[in-house]
RNA sequence: GCCCCCAUCGUCUAGUGGCCUAGGACACCACCCUUUCAAGGUGGCGGCACGGGUUCGAAUCCCGUUGGGGGUGCCA
């Protein structure tokens, strides 16, 4: 048996859509595992959409799942645009050989007359008319009489009546080649021995085995993967849902955490567990263990996967990869003074609170700059006589208490016990007063590091503020 | 309308005729831990759409019903 070529064939639409990373990546452990090779072939004759430097987003994409040009495994980019002669030919061929036919018919006249007979779709009118071809004329695929059965590795077979298929068109009136066509002629120039694909292809099916046969190739094999939907049950789209990859990637979702999450949509690793690591998705996945049923992509259940990649990170590589995010944030806030060792400090702290790597700058703002960003809800819940007193016994404290966490400790905790509080309600309003918000990343390690002088000057700004109010 | 696909906790799934008193994960709830919030730990809630068969025995096989979804272009 010789090795299985895999394909995926996106269009470039200028954005990657999370349903075709899932596809490309069932594509992609299969290649792995059988040592066959994945192709990719960007299908760009669509000219309303077509764009080349969308083309360079479609190999970031992949390659920010794993899937690498560089890898032996990888081949292409093909171009389908590139192939239109052999899609005109295999039309013209298939003409020749009396699987297709001309026809003169425009949309609306073909419109017209299925309205006027009642029954859907193109009635055959020039099947026997001996139409040459000429401007204008469509060529159509002559489907013939009898059913096909489509052998289906995730559905098993899937039996077409050959009457409730039209004769569709091949090439267009101007002789350009049309989707089926042109999608059939690639994969056998490519020699595609697998397509999977998303189920929404499967009524194509059966016309494309047509094709193949027509062509005098044995069709390939098929699997139809479920479909990725929305709350609404419907297939996610553009329009409605989040779907572009790459807007996960800039909201700091980390690429294991997406493929993982991604394969267990339709398919489950063995185990109880579903947390598993690439290595395990290749030697484990299989067709036939892919789910019917359309699953739902689910955000909360991403955002869960992603904190516990982001937890398993060394603390280190959890800092270093939050960087992008918090330069971002140092442009857009030229006023803070950012200090590297605080950051690193306070890494770990953040690194079992955030979700995305998006958030991290968030968690710490209030260390970096001049005064913190005062939450009005925050505020308003600290406008009171026992806050205000709280914050005078606690700036009082101190002021003259030694400086670091556990001493500062020790001074909240004498505080608190003053007030009849327990520990965590009496920081409550410090915490606003430090931090700007009543949750946050632990509170005493923060202010050992801002230092006596800007606590105690922070805690006089929120009780002027609460004062005024 | 016609064609096709699908149907296990709210969600993603395990389950391929007896191991099921249906397992896990996310979400949710409670408790523990605790300097807020998280994280972590423990426990809980919750499901085989319905009706007929087949079988000694059905979540698992068959038929039907209902309910979802997809496709029905001179788009890809």
């Amino acid at each position: 048996m010789t090795a299985p070529r895999f394909r995926i064939a996106p269009s470039p639409t200028g954005f990657f859509h999370v349903g075709g990373a899932r596809t490309a990546l069932y594509n992609w452990a299969l290649a792995k595992r059988l040592g066959g090779t994945f192709v990719l072939r960007i299908e760009d004759t669509d000219e309303e959409r077509n764009r080349p430097e969308w083309n360079q987003g479609i190999i970031d994409a992949l390659a920010w799942i794993g899937i690498s040009a560089d890898d032996p495994a990888f081949e292409g980019p093909y171009f389908q645009s590139h192939y239109a002669a052999e899609h005109v030919a295999a039309g013209v061929r298939l003409f020749d050989a009396g699987h297709a036919y001309y026809c003169d018919l425009t949309s609306e006249q073909v419109q017209e007359r299925s309205k006027a007979s009642g029954k859907p779709g193109y009635d055959g009118h020039s099947r026997d008319r001996g139409l040459e071809p000429g401007p204008g004329r469509v060529l159509r695929f002559r489907v013939p009489d009898g059913s096909t059965v489509v052998h289906d590795a995730v559905r098993g077979e899937v039996t077409f009546d050959n009457a409730t298929i039209e004769d569709f068109v091949l090439l267009r009136g101007n002789g350009s080649p049309m989707f089926l066509l042109a999608n059939v002629v690639d994969d056998m120039l490519m020699r595609i021995s697998h397509v999977i694909r998303a189920e929404e292809h499967l009524p194509n099916t059966p016309k494309q085995q047509m094709l193949w046969e027509a062509l005098g190739h044995a069709a390939p094999e098929w699997a139809h993967v479920p479909l990725l939907v929305n709350e609404q049950r419907k297939k996610i789209s553009k329009r409605r849902d989040k779907v572009a990859l790459e807007q996960y990637r800039d909201e700091g979702y980390l690429p294991g955490a997406m493929v993982n999450y991604l394969m267990t949509l339709g398919w489950a690793p063995k185990g109880d567990t579903e947390i598993v690591p690439w290595a395990t998705i290749e030697s484990e996945f299989r067709l036939e263990d892919v789910t019917h049923s359309p699953a739902f992509f689910d955000l909360k259940k991403l955002a869960a996967f992603n904190g516990e990649y982001i937890r398993a990170m060394p603390v280190e590589e959890f800092s270093a990869a939050c960087e992008p995010w918090l330069a971002q944030w140092r442009d857009a806030h030229p006023e803070a003074v950012w200090n590297q060792e605080w950051w690193t400090t306070m890494a770990a702290l953040v690194q079992t609170r955030v979700v995305t790597l998006a958030e991290a700058p968030a968690m710490v703002d209030f260390l970096f700059t001049p005064a913190p960003e005062l939450d009005p809800a925050s505020v308003a819940k600290v406008t009171s006589p026992q806050a205000e007193s709280v914050l005078r016994a606690s700036a009082e404290a101190f002021a003259s208490c030694a400086w670091s966490a556990d001493a500062i400790k020790v001074a909240f905790e004498v505080v608190a016990e003053a007030h009849g509080l327990k520990p965590g309600k009496a920081q409550a309003p410090v915490r606003v007063a430090v931090t700007g918000r009543t949750v946050g990343p632990p509170l005493l390690e923060s202010m050992e590091l801002l230092g006596r002088d800007r606590i105690l000057g922070r805690i006089d700004a929120l009780r002027e503020r609460i004062a005024v109010t």
